[in-house]
DNA sequence: TGACCATATAACTATATGGTTATATTATAA
DNA sequence: TTATAATATAACCATATAGTTATATGGTCA
């Protein structure tokens, strides 16, 4: 956005880049990550997706520069890529917070 | 995400919250709000999208109390119902932007 | 009231997307 | 090389979603 005019092509990047994290298994991978790398293997057991589910949405924010992979012998570590998107979130909690907020004053 | 442990419930809405603006139209409405309240109408002409499409958008965006409507005779006019939409969208827009470099430096 | 304008909603279609199962790939070890 | 473990990909299905057309709702004015 950033003030200027907005091309519809720079709309549907940036739409994109949301697109990737509106979905809550994307984001609970990214959420295990935050503390340190982890193997697939790894992510699978901690989200309790499957193993197929947990490598397509890693390629999916691999994609999207979120996730960095590193190989190392058998296995793949994935690690957080763009750590701004915990600030994003962060934002958006906010914001439903004081959403919440408003709903409850409502009612005084 | 905020350092916590976040159930499924509280992603499966901060990600819900991210769909909303995974939308190029959607963004595209929001842009055209940044500098005041438009109608309906008003927003049709500017986007180039069908009236029944910013309606539906509009609602979809008023849901998560991203506009707001106020009603002034026959018109319905909507304004930013929360600015923070725009700090998400310039942090994403940077990565975009840092991701580009990235690639292009891969060149030299 | 009735005609008219602005907006909202319903019903429908086409496409996109998440999840699953089965299979392919890649690396290690015997 | 063969067997095994870890990960990736393909094919498929079910659901969700954006857009369209047609219609309903709500407000204003004659």
């Amino acid at each position: 956005m950033s003030g200027l005019v907005m091309s519809d092509d720079q709309l549907e990047v940036v739409a994109q880049r949301f697109r990737v994290l509106s979905d809550p298994m994307r984001l609970k991978i990214l959420h295990n990550l935050r503390e340190g790398e982890l193997t697939v293997g790894g992510l699978v057991e901690l989200t309790g997706a499957s193993q197929p589910n947990v490598s397509k949405h890693l390629s999916i924010l691999r994609g999207a520069g979120l996730v960095i992979r590193r190989q190392e012998g058998n296995q793949a570590y994935f690690s957080i890529g763009a750590p701004f998107v915990f600030d994003l979130c962060d934002i958006v909690c906010e914001g439903i917070r004081k959403e919440f907020e408003q709903k409850q004053s409502a009612f005084r």
